[in-house]
DNA sequence: CCACTCATTGAGTTTATACTCATTATAAAT
DNA sequence: ATTTATAATGAGTATAAACTCAATGAGTGG
């Protein structure tokens, strides 16, 4: 059976909903009213409700796409990493991809939904495996100090993040924290955790 | 002149809202309602309007007593500090001390009065400015690497704050995160920025 | 062409919470 | 003792924002 005029019309509202919520909650955060998001999206604040019975509902819906989207960027950069330099600067590819949202994400998990920390922990996760399979094979091979490898990666991620979520201190407000400082954030921590031996340019 | 009856009241109740305010801000967060502090601190819902006109003022208050505080607190100890070692300790301990204020202050930020940021840097370059000196000279001493000092700070910061951003994912939500990984993130930290010769046990 | 279904609408409702202000009680001044 | 000043009160107001629902009108099937 051929799709309807109805259904494309009402997967279009759907869709330009999820896509507006997205760019507003990006740019603003998420304490952006409904009304205004409806607005943007040229229809009528009804028409949320429609789609998604509560806002925390609409919510939901962003961050677990948020998080497929993301988690499918991560899996398939790490696949082509065999050295620490390699694997970060591939994450930090990443991060500045989803820099909008991921930022706001990280700044603001307290007052999302529940299904928000999950969402945080599955980006986490896949991160954290492929470092710590990396970060293995270069300790064993002796060219990383022998140190926890969780406390490792907290370590890269808490210095990311800081920069993240103090963005306002680092650049001018409309532009990629990750760009400006990647080369600065890669170095120094590369300096960190190769051995003397190793030490990274 | 002596202090009139009722100016000492006065100023109880101003006391009893700020203590409230500040134990229920650390505990829950800075969401919770005018209503219920009035409640906890036995007061009516109206006087704390009588003492601070807006919740702004409010918050003001307390943030900038919480900076000179902290502020001082800080200032004391580093004296004390010769080594970079020592300098991370006492850091951790002025944080444990504030904790669960602290924690509030870097997760709710943004929702704050602009106040709040000034705090937030008045305490972090206090940090700052010793962190720099104890590590100058440990870089020119050769027993630190030669790295630029505002990122090994910010590594050092961004490490710390990860844990109580993340308090959720480290302990039981009662206890103390630094208390519980301080000597795990202390060893860890130094490892990594001392020089091979220097390994920190 | 008509009856029916259903996505959309937006004015209206509900709820939460900061803030007001007339009233009250009591300390201070005369 | 009486008047005046003021700290405290809490029911009431204002506002913001999520959410509802009867009305609308366009697509669909007969």
């Amino acid at each position: 059976m051929r799709v309807s005029t109805r259904q494309t019309q009402k997967s279009n509202t759907r869709k330009k909903i999820i896509e507006t919520a997205y760019r507003i909650f990006s740019e603003k955060g998420f304490s952006v009213p409904t009304s205004i998001i409806a607005k943007e999206a040229g229809v009528s604040h009804g028409s949320i409700f429609v789609h998604f019975p509560t806002l925390n509902d609409l919510l939901i819906c962003l961050l677990s796409d948020f998080g497929d989207n993301m988690g499918a960027s991560l899996h398939m950069l790490a696949k082509k990493c065999y050295s620490v330099e390699n694997l970060l600067k591939e994450h930090l590819n990443v991060l500045e991809e989803y820099e909008a949202f991921y930022s706001r994400l990280i700044l603001e998990k307290n007052r999302l939904p529940d299904e928000a920390k999950s969402t945080f922990v599955i980006i986490q996760s896949t991160v954290a495996f492929h470092f710590s399979s990396v970060i293995d094979r270069e300790i064993e091979k002796g060219t990383v100090k022998k140190l926890p490898i969780h406390i490792l990666f907290n370590t890269w991620l808490g210095l990311v993040h800081y920069y993240l979520l103090n963005k306002e201190f680092f650049s001018d407000s409309n532009g990629s924290v990750i760009r400006r400082y990647r080369a600065e954030l890669l170095s120094t921590y590369l300096n960190l955790i190769k051995k003397e031996s190793e030490v990274y340019e």
